[in-house]
Parts: C-alpha cells; structure tokens; sequence
DNA sequence: CGAATCAGTTCCGAATCGGAACCTAATGAG
DNA sequence: CTCATTAGGTTCCGATTCGGAACTGATTCG
C-alpha cells in the first residue's frame, strides 16, 4: 500500500496521518505554532530542504490545514497562516512536546516550555475525559472499532461505531 | 540537514519526531494500542510493505517504545508489547484520531471511538492545564523558547526555560 | 552598479519505498 | 510421507523521494 492511499481509509488516525504524518510536516506546524509564517523561516528552523518544505507547504495549503495568504505585491510574497483546522492540531504537536520533554530528553534541559496565559503557569498538558474530567491512560480505556471485533478487554463490541454515545 | 539527525536537536518535538515521526510508525503504534502484538497483525492491519514493517518494529525496539519478546520456542517467534514509554504515546494518537474525527471525515462515522472506563462515557478526549484545570487552546498559550527569543504575543521571554516554574 | 532578500524551482546523485519472491522451522491435511 | 500453510523475517529490483546545491526573478538597499 502506498502511504497516498491512507487518506481513503476509514481510520480517522490514518487519514490524518495522510495529511500530517510525513517526516517534516510536524516540524513545520511546531513553527506555525511558534509564530514563523514566512518561507524563509520555516525552511531555515526546521532545516529540510527547500523544495520538500515547498512541496509540505502546499500539500497543508491543498488539505485546508494552512492559509497561504500575500502580503507583499511585485515580487509576490506569501504567509502561511494556520488555519481553524491546522490549529486544531495543537494537541498533536503539545502531546509530542509533553512525550519528547519526558522521555527523550536524558536529563537535558527542555528548550520549548508551554505556558497557559489564563492561570500563567508553565505547564505540560495533559489528555482528561471531558465527561468525568479524569486523565486519560491506556489503561483506562477500550476502543470500539468497526468492522473489526477487537474489545481490547472483556468488553462487548457493538456493532458500527457510531457518532454519539 | 538529514532526518536522522533530528534526534541531536535540542527540541523534545523534533527529538520525538525522530522516533516516531516517519509515516508508518505512528500507524503501527496505532496497532499496538489496538491490542495488535505479532508481526503479521502488525503488517496486515497497516498496509506497510514487511520490511518496512520490520525496520520501524526494529528501530522502535532501540528506541525502547516497543519490546519484542518471545512467545514461542523453535521456531522462534516474537510479540511486540508497548513499554511504559511507548504507552506513553497514547495521547499523540489520541490527539490524532480526535483531529482525524473532527476534520477529515467529511460526514462519513469514526470506525474507531475510545471509552473511558472509569466512566463509561465513548469520549473525545481534550488536553486540559494540570494548573487550573482549563481547556488548552493555541490562542491560550504562549511559549518560551530557549536560545531563541520568540515570546507569541507581547510577553517578555526569560532566559533558557528551566524544567521547574 | 553590485549585493542582498525572499520565495520558490530545477538538477543530480543517494537513499528509501513498494511489491513480490524467497527462506527457515514447524504444524496440519490428505 | 508429501504437500500446503503459518509465522517472522530477508532479499531483490525498479520506482519514487530526499538532500544539497545551484539557479531564477522581482525588488530594495548601500
């Protein structure tokens, strides 16, 4: 299989892995996130190659997850912009932050630190269950999936997943 | 700048990246948390070509996301079983699978839905502030950068960002 | 005038991918 | 006994993609 064909899958981690899952893009979305909109930028903070952080920008450009927006005429000079569903993505890039800062860091010192304005504290965020408020851990948790019986525990599967509860 | 060398950048995004950020292994983590453990399982479900398979198995072995142990003697056979480290990805691929849900689905049903089995609830897990307790957006936040003095909004930047508040 | 800036594009050799075939050890069917 | 199947990889080859450097084009700066 060909990693263009994941975005026809019906997994939701596959198709947006088609979209973000490629080795740069996350990188590139790290600096949108940091602030960087200009080309220039972009290439010069991750350091990929120019034509891969050009063809990245207009793959995330293409699937609505940056806005490519002018604001220079004759030469014509573009920003990228996330949009709502590049920032959307922020839990992604925060979730890898918070795995990096733990576990691939061997005493080092963080570079990168997250602080949430409204409580102003220096924070890693955490993934809770919006229903009863309590943290999220593999453990915790079963997946139903469609098409597939696979209760991780002894659970029963119902049938389609479907939208709400 | 080659992609390998990413694990020698000081950022824990990119340094995460080097582990997990090529296109096949966050789909093969996918897996694992499916409760996915032998090489066939592993292959078939994801759709990657078997030495792909093998390679990211092995390098995420080094990397102590997985462990391969052996099941069965003669001939040898092998499972892969998340460590503490790797079950520690869960919310990048929660983080994922939410992303995926909300903006690339186009109206079609998730195939995959998470429970919390404390509550019971099918949820949509958020990434919350351990401080306060709020919901973390990228409007809400800024961030300090070490080495690089780029504070979001209008807020002075401190130094190298110490792991402590 | 010459150099610099910005946003790309083009080129080429090197690395990686995708698919299929092959391998080894053992078990199961006929 | 023989043949097929299963499991977990490995090997090979042609196709694609990557990494690095050079080049382009419009404009401004010194």
């Amino acid at each position: 299989m060909r990693w263009a064909d994941l975005g026809d899958t019906g997994c939701s981690i596959a198709r947006a892995l088609s979209v973000v899952g490629d080795r740069w893009t996350l990188l590139l979305l790290r600096e949108s996130f940091l602030g960087a909109t200009r080309f220039e930028e972009l290439h010069g903070n991750t350091g990929a190659a120019r034509h891969i952080v050009a063809a990245r920008l207009q793959h995330l450009v293409e699937h609505g997850v940056l806005d490519r927006a002018q604001y220079h005429d004759r030469p014509a000079r573009f920003e990228y912009h996330l949009t709502r569903k590049g920032a959307a993505l922020y839990p992604v890039v925060v979730s890898l932050l918070a795995w990096g800062d733990e576990w691939m860091l061997d005493g080092r010192d963080p570079t990168l630190a997250v602080v949430h304005e409204p409580c102003g504290a220096r924070v890693t965020p955490e993934l809770r269950c919006p229903t009863c408020g309590g943290r999220i851990d593999p453990d915790d948790t079963h997946h139903l999936v469609a098409g597939r019986d696979r209760p991780t525990p002894q659970h029963e599967s119902p049938g389609p997943v479907g939208r709400a509860s």
